[in-house]
DNA sequence: TGTAATGTGTGACATTGTCACCGACGATGT
DNA sequence: ACATCGTCGGTGACAATGTCACACATTACA
């Protein structure tokens, strides 16, 4: 099977480095809600996700979460490199949000390949960069953003194309960092407004250019 | 000037290596206030600093900003490395905090170095992991600690041996990502209970079990 | 010495976080 | 069907923080 091809900064990598690639990287299948690594449970691999989406969170001592980043089908974990070498008190966990394909590559192997292969370096510094640039953002909304628009920006973002989330509101308030309360109340708002309907456990998006005009409204 | 040994990570670097460093790497000075990278000024090279502190900070767009670490001599600027590959919008801007003396290691060489030398690779790693805990604890800081155990956290940290200050409420607020109306208030609380003392762009601590007491009850 | 720029203090108010509690819903077993 | 229990969501009171519009003090410097 050839995966390399499904990630845009492996496509010219050069042929004797692919053939490391597709002989000593393995195809893992992992089912969803498991949780990848976390406290206690180092990485053992890079993975490069085929399919499926992995949830990266914070836990603070307080039991409270912040979900800091998604990684997509096509892109790799690579911030899990740094802790595969170093730092073992690594707070963060990452969770299979869905049923998860990926290519997992052993820390030895992804040291030969980053010794090895100038592509390979790229594409590792390319992903880091936009992880962190990621985390950046994500400063930046928690320090200066208003929750209301954050939560218009995230339904918009997690609704699939039927409109619907399901989610808890102690889901939501993780997504942000927040108080259920707090997304209660917002949620609430949404619908007095006539943007979202709600269930037990899911949302439904019914005005998207309601909640695309608050997000816009903080420009 | 034998200045690889200053690195814990970097001691232990092959013969060959250390050569290529002392060759290729150039020591630099940068004068107190100077903008090292930041939007629009990507950095050209790797910085080891041998003395002196960089503050890098996030400006967002309305204006406001928030320290997100600082690097401090002995120690790299490693996460410039991600945008000396890729990235543009680099949004942080490092700045010098200090007159600041420092190795600059230009890419082309860092991209031989990685290459070429395990040991640096675990020394540039292990920076990585660092630096992406430190925004981690950042992250956890501004979502989840109240204000006033966060300032007296950096007060604590940025006093030097003289126990004072030299900062204004507004660039403290940087510090925090908070208002300087809230830095403001919290420094009288504080004078109040006879921890701090103030003048204009100063703040000497005059009771620091005081403030640690304040700190530790939150844990 | 005046004048402008900068730093700090303050009150009113909006937003967000916390706490204690309640009731509604859904799964389950009998 | 009924009872029971855990989860989910709603609510009011209040505390903490952020925002705004000022006033006033200090400093820099023309």
């Amino acid at each position: 099977m050839d995966w390399i091809s499904r990630f845009t900064g492996l496509a010219s990598l050069e042929t004797p480095i692919r053939d490391i690639l597709t002989a000593r990287a393995v195809i893992v299948s992992v089912p969803r809600d498991t949780v990848i690594f976390g406290p206690g449970k180092a990485p053992e691999n890079l993975l490069l996700l085929l399919d499926g989406t992995v949830r990266v969170q914070q836990t603070s001592e307080q039991g409270r979460e912040i979900v800091l980043y998604r990684v997509h089908a096509g892109e790799s974990c690579v911030l899990t490199t740094a802790c595969l070498l170093a730092y073992e008190d690594y707070s963060a966990e990452g969770i299979a949000e869905t049923d998860v394909q990926a290519v997992a590559i052993p820390r030895t192997v992804f040291d030969d390949l980053i010794s090895q292969s100038k592509t390979f370096r790229q594409f590792v510094f390319s992903a880091y960069s936009r992880r962190i640039t990621d985390l950046f953002v994500v400063i930046e909304e928690i320090a200066f953003h208003r929750v209301d628009i954050r939560l218009a920006q995230r339904l918009l973002e997690l609704a699939g194309t039927d409109q619907v989330i399901k989610a808890t509101h102690q889901q939501m308030a993780a997504e942000l960092g927040t108080a259920r309360e707090v997304i209660s109340r917002q949620l609430q708002e949404f619908h007095r407004r006539g943007w979202v309907s709600q269930t037990r456990g899911t949302i439904k998006i019914n005005d998207m250019s309601g909640l695309r005009a608050l997000v816009s409204s903080a420009a």
